[in-house]
DNA sequence: TCAAAAGTGTTGTGTTTACACCCATGA
DNA sequence: TCATGGGTGTAAACACAACACTTTTGA
């Protein structure tokens, strides 16, 4: 029994977050095509017959992008029917979080990507401007009742890194003793008894995440 | 310049949550047509051509259950590719806050629609035990930081209906005193000035939301 | 006068905040 | 020896949790 109704093309996109230069930064992609063509857009692709939407997510992420195994989440469906010209087009919004270490090369600006501190966004094609503050605005929110901001750090970090990313994201600075009481005592981390030597001070215990991929609920 | 990839159907439901009998429940439908046919599901219909998801979502909740005007919130996009045999079918799930004082007669069960418990649901059509599951999650997870448990009473109402809507979802008790000074104190509500007065006790003081249909984030 | 729900404060406990100095290192 | 960031504890303020009795009403 087929059906016949009204469809949609149905695309994902994707709001990749890093951290660089001590700013919260996200990618974005030239449009190679029309609409918005040349202008600054978000990742993204059209959804497979067969695809899940975040398979799709994570497929274009890889292919347009080169970041793979990293955190994504679902984060909204934004479906106004003109918020394509070409037609109806909907598309499911992620948000992934992308560690520094990662970025191996893919940290290069050109014509074709760039990133963008999310506080000095371009003009953006479509409605992804709106798309990126939701994601930021979720982003932010998590860091205060979950563990999502490990997701940014490599596999050994420092607290004061830890720290860092906490303050750049929140955009405000936080006490030193204060945070390493939360976040030093939680169960998710452990100390790997290695320490961090970098410039003419005292190193840095490494502490690494016991279960990578994982976001606690805490609180 | 037309667009030719893949498309899928896009639907929206609602899971439309009320208080009866001091339980949470949640309204059903039973399917009129294959598949399914005779299944409990969600109420939720096809997106229109030029119709928005949310517009879609108030107006399937209007035709299919005469519920309006209350506060619905887009929850998740469920698009696994086989999770409706007919083919690709997207849906964008909501969840919808009905006052009990709001169901003028549409608390009644038939053999079409029936509220049920969401802790003894039958099963459900589709994914549809999934969505209700989030859903009831995310009503859950809101209570604790925001003002939305506000969106179940009518226009008036005492502190202790609201401690009673409180305990019946987060199902736990709550401590009287404690409770009316955290929720007592929200700038949000206010005193009516009057009282209700129900069987032999002492009258209860009626309050009012100052702005309807807004919810808070709070602490 | 009795039953039933409304209303009301205080105290202890735990959590959060504010705050300043010494340590280890490389130059 | 100096500059740099790493690392550490305590006290005060505050928020939260526990807890019991009096009031008003209608029957």
């Amino acid at each position: 029994m087929p059906i016949s109704p009204p469809t949609a093309v149905l695309a994902t996109n994707v709001v990749v977050f890093t951290i660089r230069d001590d700013l919260l930064v996200v990618l974005l992609r030239s449009r190679p095509r029309e609409p918005f063509q040349g202008v600054w857009s978000l990742p993204g692709g059209l959804v497979g017959d067969n695809e899940g939407l975040e398979d799709c997510a994570v497929r274009t992420l890889r292919d347009q992008t080169g970041v793979r195994g990293v955190y994504l989440e679902q984060l909204y469906t934004f479906g106004r029917p003109d918020r394509d010209p070409r037609g109806r087009v909907v598309t499911v919004a992620h948000y992934a979080l992308v560690p520094p270490a990662q970025l191996h090369g893919l940290d290069e600006d050109d014509g074709q990507r760039c990133w963008q501190p999310v506080n000095e966004l371009p003009s953006l094609a479509f409605d992804h401007d709106r798309i990126v503050a939701m994601a930021h605005q979720r982003l932010a929110a998590k860091l205060d009742y979950s563990t999502i901001a490990l997701q940014f750090m490599g596999e050994r970090f420092t607290l004061s890194e830890l720290q860092r990313v906490y303050e750049i994201i929140l955009g405000e600075p936080l006490d030193k003793r204060n945070f390493r009481k939360r976040v030093g005592g939680l169960p998710c981390i452990e100390q790997t008894g290695d320490w961090f030597r970098a410039g003419n001070h005292r190193p840095a215990r490494l502490y690494r995440v016991k279960q990578p991929g994982r976001v606690d609920i805490i609180k």
